[in-house]
DNA sequence: CTCCTAGTTGGATAATCGTAGAACGTTCGA
DNA sequence: TCGAACGTTCTACGATTATCCAACTAGGAG
């Protein structure tokens, strides 16, 4: 299910499995810091935008994340609520992709300071 | 109390109040995201970047915080442990003020990012 | 010395968050 | 057609967090 909320597509806010990507100019600071925060989401998104797109089952194993299926299905809606990332369904695979540009145009710098910082270790 | 726990001042944690204020090089991302994710914390800190440095009570007044003393008082602690502000007692306030320095030589081009960001609404 | 102002700490509480397991829907391959 | 792989949703639970009030410490003004 995708749906187009509003008529001016700079504002448009795609709702895709119940989840809401909001579109650009809706990120909302403190909500991206706070899907940013956590050390699990953090690792991801900075291997994600390292390595390219990836599914989340690649994504678990390569880094190495110590949760279950479920939990990174509830991390990874965080980070598209927020706006950080956006996902693609091909087959049974969910591709994530950092939204850079977007996070760019509303937060100049920000998501490069983030992507450039040292990974932390996953415990 | 003041205590330099380290010989290298480079790695030196100081520990003001019980709090302990890190050193630029023990930062850790995911932490300072947590400080910032806060609307509150967030407000207050881009407040004081642009007003310079202030006492709890004015900050407080100023930006219209919803909040005791005591919430205050908590929320400067998680900003200080984080090393995103430091604090300097002067009779009876508590001036604050944001490690920029530190926190770009760390995380380069972060702190900027956030305070360029237009401030959010505090309920 | 006494009071007022400024801030911190401890304890309590309600809300939020990260987590796992079970059940489920989809898609692909044998 | 059947089963395996991939991901989502629901529910429950423990941990963390934001919050307040009350009590406290410390400095400044009278």
């Amino acid at each position: 299910m995708i749906i187009e909320l509003r008529a001016n597509p700079r504002y448009a806010v795609h709702v895709i499995d119940d989840v809401t990507e909001p579109a650009a100019a809706d990120f909302e600071l403190s909500r991206v810091l706070a899907a940013l925060a956590d050390r699990h989401r953090l690792a991801t998104v900075q291997f994600v935008a390292r390595t390219g797109e990836s599914w989340c089952a690649r994504v678990m194993q390569d880094i190495g994340l110590p949760m279950s299926k479920s939990t990174f299905s509830h991390h990874l809606r965080i980070l598209r609520e927020a706006g950080v990332v956006t996902k693609r369904s091909e087959g049974t695979k969910s591709y994530m992709c950092v939204r850079k540009a977007d996070l760019d145009a509303r937060f100049p710098g920000l998501i490069d300071s983030i992507l450039n910082a040292d990974a932390e270790m996953v415990p």
